[in-house]
DNA sequence: GCCGGGACCGAACGATCGTGCTTTTATGGC
DNA sequence: GCCATAAAAGCACGATCGTTCGGTCCCGGC
């Protein structure tokens, strides 16, 4: 790796702290320059414009969450382990783990930019979102599928709409420790999960 | 009313649709101004500042929401039938009947502005909009409370948790309305709702 | 040891930001 | 209909926005 490609993951590790926590609409290019103690121009040389700046961001983002979330979710045993497994790593996404002071100072930055950028027109920035935002809810929903195949939960539960639910679940717990500051959001968020899972639990008999 | 106080209605109307599409943030006084058919200084004139202007946005939207969706939901009978109500005008509230080209085109606008607030540093307005969000859960969670006196949902039914649950609802059918155009989103959202007071219902015998 | 090219910087551009000041225009009470 | 006052406009300010250009430095290949 040459000295050219260290240099944009600095600056893209960087870039993506700070748009979790002001959005894409309050990175500037001047506030990144300085953060990462370079010069406006040299830094701009990197991505040519804002918005190629604003997809790497993106498409960082996208890898980083795959490597702490994604993969090692999917190494969990078929069906219901997996699924607590996923919840977990996410729910530490959100908030616990990689939030505060880690690589999302500003909380799980896909949720911040899907209501930022859910008004905007489509285009590149917008659509790169919605597609990986489409990748994760069809994870969801496979290894919940994967759970009713392996007889953990109820025979025609549907997975889209569980997907759907947990998502509410992971939001309002987003909401509920960034905004509200809320000390019992993890219980309640699990609290939720719980619910969500009981409801399908395999009917007696 | 004098011709101040029309014109700063008018302008704070216009301003809350823009706020509810582009963030406090997307804000500006230029775009507020020719948008509203003045200049930026006479516009300016009303406020004194760009904080004081947000505020009475947020003060406005405010208002809005207690006209059209609590006060309202709040005239239909004690226990589920008000709780259903509260629901369906909330629904209402986030996407279909003042969205889009009604007085919020960016979808509910406290939604918009939790997620862009959330990170911000204590101030005049992060804490007006906690503030009203606190008034908000409080309500739900009395409005239910008043449900489980009244027998419609099981003793013992923790208020604060369908709050909760029922913030992650709204905030997914929210996010699947407008960043994935979801149009499935009412009904999963309704099914959602459903299952959340299946889950209260009152146990038989 | 020279040279080409990538990495980076400094300065500047036109545009737009929020915000003052001064002046003109419109309004409402008598 | 006059007149004090409110409302709106005009203009300018320093700062910052994304972007461009020309130049400087340094490193690897010949």
């Amino acid at each position: 790796m040459g000295k050219g490609d260290q240099t944009r993951r600095a600056v893209l590790d960087q870039a993506m702290r700070m748009v979790s926590a002001v959005g894409m609409r309050g990175l500037t290019i001047g506030t990144l320059a300085e953060a990462t103690g370079m010069s406006k121009s040299g830094l701009f040389g990197h991505f040519n414009s804002k918005e190629q700046l604003q997809l790497a961001v993106l498409d960082h983002a996208a890898e980083l969450f795959i490597d702490v979330v994604l993969r090692p979710a999917l190494k969990a045993p078929r069906g219901e382990p997996r699924l607590r497994e996923l919840f977990e790593r996410k729910l530490s996404w959100d908030g616990r783990y990689y939030g505060a002071d880690g690589a999302l100072p500003g909380g799980c930055i896909f949720t911040n930019l899907a209501t930022e950028l859910d008004d905007e027109p489509d285009g590149p920035l917008r659509d790169k979102l919605v597609q990986h935002e489409r990748d994760w809810h069809e994870t969801v929903a496979t290894v919940f599928a994967g759970g009713v195949t392996e007889g953990d939960f109820a025979p025609g539960s549907d997975p889209v709409q569980f997907a759907y639910d947990l998502h509410g679940v992971m939001l309002a717990h987003h909401y509920a420790t960034r905004l509200m500051r809320d000390p019992d959001a993890e219980r309640r968020a699990r609290a939720s999960f719980e619910s969500l899972l009981r409801a399908r639990a395999v009917p007696p008999g």
